[in-house]
DNA sequence: CTGTTAGCGCATTCAG
DNA sequence: CTGAATGCGCTAACAG
């Protein structure tokens, strides 16, 4: 069970190695005769060539770079499975790195999956990040990028992501139809294009159902490096609960947002939903099995990065024509549970 | 910014490609001033040798294989994340394979990361897995291979794993502690070295207490394609609560039996930890959230994926002297939160 | 239909 | 101290 070359290949059966390769590209070229023979070989011996040399020769790698912000956040793992499923049907090889939502990080991560000779770029941007010209330097070398996840109209491209407006909309309209009457949306920063989305929708709703400024409230977490989520948000919280216009229910912005909501509540004794609603952008698997269980507006990761990744493997294979770039926004779902009905009285009685 | 390669930096600065080539890989046989200029010219313009035709020449790719079962399970990103970690210091490149449990798909992807040249193997075996001739292949082609996580003692080679033995046996010593007086272990199949580890620990700490037959049970799930783990679950709850030997504590087996369990019980009614504690193996970052919050056995993935990573790249780099292999096991968490936690009446005083 | 040749980018002999 | 030549395994143009 050594390695197998053409060469080994060739010389077992008295050919030459270009016969074999065309032989094994099923080539015209070659007769039907000699093809079988050198297939069942190659079956035989497991060959299988070597990429490095065929990348090397070809010009491609066969590779695709894909840029996260970290690889062990599940619904980026999520988002992951769904590229890779893409990449097996297409035989392609997936090289990951990861940001650290650090726009720093994001430029060396480019610079080395370049190195590499990766064919196609799949990146889904750093917080931190707002200049794309090193992505629009890495199209004009000819790697086509698509995003994924974190869309952006600074680069013209294929682009996949989630309905973010649809998804705050429909949230929001949830609250409404539920009759809360003091909303907040809280959330960690408007820079990006999908938290700008988000808000967005929480906005719209509001004001198709003519609800007045006093009715409202939305807090922007400071996130820096001292402070984290948990804290700035368990100070916003208090001083939201205190103020004159305490909210009766809550639309959380992000993940973490959320799951810390829930939890700083919580631990302030904050009944929910009978004192106050929450429901919250997630992709937890566990919403069901929290205190209480957790309303949430889920991505659909997986099909995101599957989508994403047959984009871009559509412009390395050329069947698409350029300048036709399309931004594809997938539907987010909601999933009401108790933390936002207020008709269950989860769990007391029953 | 197009592709830089040694043949522009040599002719740019009127050398050689081998000049230029040496002058890069700090030789001593090129002079100080003209390594200078060649460094100098090769960073201002972004050089990076082409990995592919590196990887050719010298019969290595820089790259290591990694298969594990799933890479959207938060655990095992987790363990990636350790082993991206470890790569990215010693200037490894990562190719990511999932076996989805699949004993055939497990093979198909060595077969593929062998034909990418990779030079090492990390693997956590799928649990279909039994048979370790594929394994043993590969080493015998001279490619190093390091199990982690799921450990196995029929093949020789450095692993990392937890040390689920002691994680269940402290569990078991816990529950005890806490009074509890009849207990059961639920878990999912013996075949893998960690579940019977795992039951070993539980069984150790009940005979060290000189704790009867009748005071404790083992259950197995019999899972298969058409039952899940929540279905045989289920049943083995609602058998067990209305047995003979109804338990006042369960020691789950995995994370997936862990968080099942919570939600099933959740759903029967049983008050949690009043009539029943709950302690699962499982390394959700969420149990605080639970409800109610699930006391843990946690496992230190990232550093799992860290030393793996570390010792095959040891392997590679020749330091390590052969057949000194260890296995190492590191110690699981322990996380003592309400749900088997007598004392506490969780959140209804306070 | 099959074989010979050249070259992808790099590292490494071996001459100068 | 520097350069010319060789080959890693493969594909493709060109001969036979």
């Amino acid at each position: 069970m050594a390695k197998i070359r053409l060469k080994d290949i060739a010389q077992a059966l008295g050919l030459s190695v270009s016969t074999v390769s065309k032989a094994l590209r099923d080539s015209h070229e070659i007769g039907e005769d000699t093809k079988r023979r050198v297939l069942e070989f190659a079956h035989n011996h497991h060959y299988f060539p070597n990429r490095l040399a065929k990348g090397l020769k070809e010009g491609r790698s066969g590779t695709i770079g894909v840029i996260v912000c970290a690889i062990d956040n599940p619904f980026v793992s999520g988002m992951l499975e769904g590229i890779d499923r893409a990449c097996q049907e297409k035989g392609y090889q997936i090289m990951i790195m990861q940001s650290k939502e650090s726009f720093l990080q994001e430029q060396s991560a480019i610079e080395l999956l370049l190195a590499n000779g990766i064919d196609g770029l799949l990146i889904s941007p750093a917080l931190e990040t707002t200049d794309f010209s090193p992505l629009l330097a890495v199209q004009q070398r000819g790697i086509p990028v698509v995003l994924f996840d974190r869309i952006s109209d600074r680069i013209q491209t294929h682009q996949v992501g989630a309905n973010n407006f649809k998804g705050a909309y429909d949230a929001t309209m949830h609250l409404l139809n539920k009759r809360y009457k003091q909303l907040a949306y809280i959330h960690a920063g408007t820079e990006l294009n999908f938290a700008t989305q988000r808000l967005n929708g929480f906005l719209t709703a509001l004001a198709e159902r003519g609800i007045p400024e006093s009715n409202y409230q939305v807090a922007e977490l400071k996130i820096n490096a001292q402070t984290g989520v948990p804290e700035a948000l368990a100070r916003a919280l208090r001083k939201m609960m205190r103020g004159p216009a305490r909210p009766d229910a809550i639309l959380a912005g992000s993940d973490q947002i959320s799951i810390s909501c829930l939890s700083i509540l919580t631990g302030m004794q904050v009944k929910i939903p009978q004192e106050l609603a929450l429901i919250g952008f997630s992709n937890t698997r566990l919403a069901d099995v929290f205190n209480p269980p957790l309303s949430t507006i889920s991505q659909p990761g997986e099909e995101i990065g599957y989508l994403a990744a047959v984009r871009l493997i559509g412009l390395l294979t050329g069947k698409a024509v350029r300048q036709e770039f399309e931004t594809v926004l997938m539907d987010t779902q909601m999933h009401i549970r108790a933390s936002s009905d207020r008709l269950k009285d989860l769990r007391v009685s029953s």
